[in-house]
DNA sequence: TTGCAGTCAATATC
DNA sequence: GATATTGACTGCAA
């Protein structure tokens, strides 16, 4: 009630007192999190006297702080939250204390669990539920989350990174007891951290927790503290199960097994995971190549030709499109903090640089980045075609339609003379006026790209930078959507070695491996793909009218 | 509905 | 055994 009073009838700041303001100041607070611009929904008139209450907002979050030293900044892009009419990075260095408190994490997220009967006695330190920030509400990180000024995200997993291994903790055991998070997240966060500003508020939690931790002084204690009790648990239900002998060990497995009628099925519900043949990746690449954002209709067909699960096919998709996005996030901030002039390059570098760390890939990644573009180049004629022309799965799934749309990210490929109006792609629906992942750097870089088809791709390889392939226009693919229809020879055979070989053929697989890991000089690439992409961008938002916000 | 962000959790790899 | 990869799932927003 009270709330939708304030809502709807806010009073003037003047008017109000000093507890009737806090409110205020805890929206605005919340605002600035978030928006890093919130503007008093008052009457921001005065902020100034915000800032006094916004210190007695601490007070509540601060129970259980400990010490009060400043939270050392994790580095150097930190700032302040832009404008923000308060000192929330105050408030926030302060709040930031609180992770001095002792670690309860443990002990909370133990309560905080459902208790599960079976788990409790021998992992009684185990952390399972993760939660730090015990002693607070769960509000109380949000809030944090909410408050916090920007981080450097790369910067903290880096440090992170260092401590953990400097200490020989486990990833493991950081993400479960400080983050709440499991093995492989907190591996993928700490490898490819976004940065802060394309963060969620739900994405910045984690990072927020890991500054927090960083900041406090017996971060590694507490963590080596968990670690030997998990030893000493694990041990002790070795030694117990060990004593037991037979019974307890199989009974967890076993049970089901030897009991009911319908005894496995029950446990085996499991799904198995699917895991992909390099194939069968592999033509799923191209097929992105060709169209980030196939319609429903290519995904069914792709899932025909791979005989795969329609939603095998559209998880596959978004995954790799969320995927390309964050390596090149990363390219950004590399390349960032690798003095951004890169401009130094030729603007014609091309793409083919590496994703990260990964192998082929995440490479591929990168490369499928490119691809859009290339793929244009591909079907602008180059050997692809001949492998397209043979109809070959998805190939066929995908050509077909990129004759009606084209492929948005290609359409960025193209720079900026090309009136082959992206708008064109839309025929088909897909994709369009979505925000297209962030265009592949490198690809559209050079507009014709570099082919993505490795097999056209020799050349390419290297040079591809300056070739000044002519921008394939999606017209020419013309040629044979119609064969979709024949072929498909694969789908009937399962196994994947039948389907690569038609999908090879359909996308010119083999050579793949050649032409694609031309990563020559990387540091180059990297600047030379974020060149094009800022280039890009402008171009395009030079031919359209489409709002710019970008952040260089 | 569709795409995305964030995760989980099974596997692969180191 | 620890870490990296990746298909799938959940929740949210447009």
């Amino acid at each position: 009630g009270s709330v939708s009073d304030m809502l709807s009838r806010p009073k003037p700041w003047s008017k109000l007192t000093q507890k009737g303001r806090e409110p205020f100041i805890r929206m605005q607070l919340w605002l600035n999190g978030e928006l890093g611009q919130g503007v008093l929904p008052v009457q921001g008139q005065q902020q100034g006297p915000v800032l006094h209450s916004v210190t007695s907002l601490q007070d509540p979050l601060q129970q259980g702080c400990v010490s009060s030293e400043s939270t050392p900044k994790t580095s150097a892009s930190c700032s302040p939250a832009p404008e923000s009419p308060m000192s929330s990075s105050e408030s926030v260095k302060s709040l930031t204390e609180l992770v001095q408190q002792p670690c309860p994490p443990i002990e909370t997220s133990k309560d905080g669990k459902p208790p599960e009967p079976s788990d409790p006695p021998a992992s009684d330190s185990q952390p399972t539920t993760p939660l730090p920030l015990s002693g607070h509400s769960a509000l109380s990180i949000q809030e944090l989350v909410a408050m916090s000024p920007e981080l450097d995200t790369y910067g903290i997993t880096k440090r992170v990174k260092e401590v953990l291994t400097d200490n020989n903790l486990g990833q493991r055991l950081f993400g479960e007891t400080i983050l709440g998070l499991t093995q492989g997240s907190v591996s993928d966060l700490l490898a490819r951290p976004k940065p802060w500003h394309k963060l969620s508020l739900k994405g910045r939690e984690p990072f927020v927790r890991m500054q927090l931790w960083l900041n406090d002084p017996n971060n590694v204690e507490k963590l080596m503290d968990m670690k030997r009790m998990e030893k000493k648990a694990y041990m002790k239900r070795r030694h117990s199960s060990v004593s037991d002998s037979q019974p307890c060990e199989p009974p967890s497995v076993g049970i089901d097994y030897s009991q009911g009628a319908s005894p496995q099925p029950q446990h085996q519900l499991k799904k198995p995971r699917v895991v992909l043949a390099p194939e069968e990746k592999e033509a799923l690449k191209r097929a992105y190549q060709q169209k980030p954002y196939p319609s429903p209709k290519t995904i069914e067909e792709l899932a025909t030709q791979l005989n795969l699960k329609t939603s095998t096919v559209i998880n596959w998709f978004h995954n790799y499109r969320s995927r390309i996005r964050r390596e090149l996030f990363i390219e950004e901030i590399q390349a960032g903090s690798q003095g951004q002039a890169g401009a130094s390059d030729s603007p014609s570098a091309r793409s083919g640089r590496a994703a990260p760390g990964s192998e082929g890939d995440s490479c591929d990644g990168v490369e499928a980045a490119e691809g859009p573009g290339a793929a244009d180049a591909e079907e602008s004629g180059g050997p692809a075609a001949a492998a397209k022309s043979q109809g070959g799965p998805a190939e066929a799934a995908a050509a077909p339609e990129e004759q009606e749309e084209a492929p948005r990210p290609a359409e960025k490929a193209q720079p900026p003379p090309s009136g082959p109006p992206a708008a064109a792609d839309d025929a088909d629906g897909e994709g369009r006026a979505r925000a297209p992942p962030p265009p592949p750097p490198e690809g559209p870089a050079d507009g014709p790209g570099p082919v993505p088809n490795p097999a056209a791709a020799p050349a390419a390889g290297e040079d591809a930078a300056t070739s000044a392939a002519p921008p394939a226009e999606g017209p020419c693919r013309a040629r044979d959507g119609a064969d979709r229809s024949s072929a498909l020879p694969s789908t009937s055979a399962p196994a994947a070695a039948r389907r690569a070989s038609s999908l090879q053929s359909l996308f010119g697989l083999p050579e793949a491996a050649g032409a694609r890991d031309s990563r020559d000089n990387p540091l180059r690439k990297k600047k030379a793909a974020n060149l094009n992409s800022i280039i890009h961008r402008l171009e395009k938002a030079a031919s359209r009218e489409e709002p710019i916000e970008w952040e260089f």
